[in-house]
RNA sequence: GGCCCCAUCGUCUAGCGGCCUAGGACAUCGCCCUCUCACGGCGAAGACACGGGUUCGAUUCCCGUUGGGGCUACCA
């Protein structure tokens, strides 16, 4: 027995660019609530503009979606593979009176469009081949013969209802004179075939929606349910694009990010539960509705994504991660596989790393080969004062070593033995200790990266940080 | 220009007539924790765009103004 939800929802990307925050967003919303009722999530891409789609942005889109975990359960469908089903539509509106012939140019629709503007009157298409029902020699577009009186309600799942005068509806063009369908009649046509139950998509189509009811009455299709979620925009409040940054889901990937993050993140801007902010898909899924969906436009912040990052890379399984940091550490030139001491060196970093990308570089110490020190850190901590305790540590780690034991409480202890007698704060000999392993003053817990590092490496780096005091101090001399 | 949508801290938002001297989160600024950096804890600052109504009572409902956005293509 069939017992999943008759929904069916969809997205509809023309694949012209990159998959952006935005067309990502959009995807979620219908992914979720497609999820939530336990309903169908189809893949449509809307690639009818042959001047602008291409391929590359096919596979944009389908990479971005799997990388989010936005699974779709039928498709990815193509219009260009599915002409017949609109030219056949275009046809029953011909023979039933509610398309004709149209033979304008562009030109003169043009002139035509600037003349009205300029005489401040609406730009709408003047009719002059309405009525036109024989097939033209010349070439031709197709045109909708739009309904002239009443009004048309959308009563939106996310705006409440809305309504429209017919009057305003224009004849528009339903078939290009290249033989292709327009997007307000693909859609409908497709979303009809598919038999969609839910139009989710952003609120820039919402103006569109009293076009396209208006051919579903006229194909004699039943009419789905609309939702238009608002738009995200950039911090000038214009429309997100390039300028304002990274807009790509894939740059995402790229800088470091989660997608568990990028999913949060962006099912915040628009929808809530209570005060709620840190989300897994699992909990979007069981809690996501369109009651939750707010009207108002949304400015898209990367700070707080950062922050929803963090969140996610602290909860985030080692393991996990350990295999997501090894490419950003191949890109800095350091062969790593996942083992045991990745593991380690993860784990010392996840709770300070915002990004992928800044684990990789803040512990990129771990596994050079040689270390450089910052200027100002050697200047500071590496100095003459130290290189007693220094040297002594040194020998007590070589004891610690000797013994079959080097974690984190033999380190302390280590430590101790040297800072006890001297009277000195652990501060004095962490922050030299730390440069010494480091190349910087900035790391995780000393003991931790002592552990981590291994007797080998630390003390390798321990008689090299006393050889470059000396050295220093003979220059000094000299 | 016409039509449509939107309007709570800088940003994301809670609020669905009295619980609001408006709550949370990011960012900012203090303090605490502390071997550095983070994390964490505590605290500060910070908003109902404006004007009319409706109501015993409006952030919440209605109208207008203002501001922002969208549509107005043989793009989607």
């Amino acid at each position: 027995m069939d017992t999943a939800s008759p929904a069916r929802l969809r997205f509809a990307p023309s694949p012209t660019g990159y998959l952006h925050i935005g067309g990502l967003r959009t995807a979620l919303f219908n992914w979720l609530y497609a999820r939530h009722v336990g309903g169908t999530f189809i893949l449509r891409i809307e690639d009818t503009d042959r001047e602008r789609s291409t391929p590359e942005a096919i596979d944009a889109i389908l990479d971005g979606m799997r990388w989010c975990g936005l699974d779709w359960d039928e498709g990815p469908y193509y219009q260009t593979e599915r002409r017949d089903l609109y030219v056949a539509a275009v046809e029953r509106l011909l023979a039933a009176g509610r398309a004709y012939y149209c033979t304008c140019t562009p030109e003169t629709l043009e002139a035509y469009r600037k003349q009205a503007l300029a005489e401040g009157r609406r730009p709408m298409y003047p009719g002059t081949c309405r009525g036109r029902t024989s097939r033209p020699a010349a070439p031709h577009a197709v045109r909708f013969v739009a309904p002239q009186t009443g009004v048309t309600t959308v009563d939106d799942l996310v705006k409440g209802p809305v309504t429209f005068e017919n009057a305003e509806l224009d004849d528009l063009v339903i078939l290009r004179s290249d033989g292709w369908p327009t997007y307000n009649f693909a859609v409908v046509v497709d979303d009809a075939d598919m038999r969609i139950t839910h139009v989710v998509r952003g609120d820039d189509h919402l103006a569109n929606t009293p076009r396209q009811i208006a051919i579903y009455e006229a194909l004699g299709l039943p009419l789905p349910r609309f939702g238009h979620v608002s738009m995200i925009m950039g911090p000038d409040r214009q429309k997100l694009s390039k300028r304002h940054g990274a807009t790509a889901v894939t740059e995402y990937r790229e800088m470091g990010y989660l997608p568990e993050a990028l999913d949060n993140y962006l099912v915040r801007l628009g929808w809530s539960h209570g005060d709620q902010e840190i989300f897994s898909l699992e909990e979007m899924v069981r809690l996501f509705d369109f009651s939750g969906v707010g009207k108002s436009a949304a400015v898209f912040n990367p700070e707080k994504l950062l922050w929803v990052n963090h969140q996610w890379m602290k909860r985030a399984d080692t393991a996990r991660l350990a295999r997501l940091l090894v490419p950003h550490l191949e890109r800095r030139g350091y062969r790593v596989e996942v083992d045991p001491w990745l593991l380690r060196v993860v784990e010392s970093l996840k709770e300070r790393s915002k990004t992928l990308v800044e684990m990789a570089d803040f512990g990129a110490f771990y596994f050079k080969t040689r270390i450089e020190y910052e200027p100002r850190a050697a200047e500071k901590h590496l100095t003459p004062e130290v290189l007693e305790p220094l040297g002594e540590l040194t020998a007590g780690l070589e004891w610690t070593a000797a013994a079959g034991r080097f974690d984190a409480q033999a380190v302390e202890e280590a430590f101790q033995a040297v800072l006890g007698p001297r009277g000195m704060k652990l501060g004095a000999l962490a922050q030299p200790v730390r440069v010494a392993l480091t190349g910087t003053t900035i790391s995780p817990g000393i003991f931790e990266v002592i552990e981590t590092l291994g007797p080998e490496r630390t003390l390798a780096r321990l008689r090299e940080a006393i050889a470059f005091i000396e050295e220093r101090r003979g220059a000094g001399r000299a």
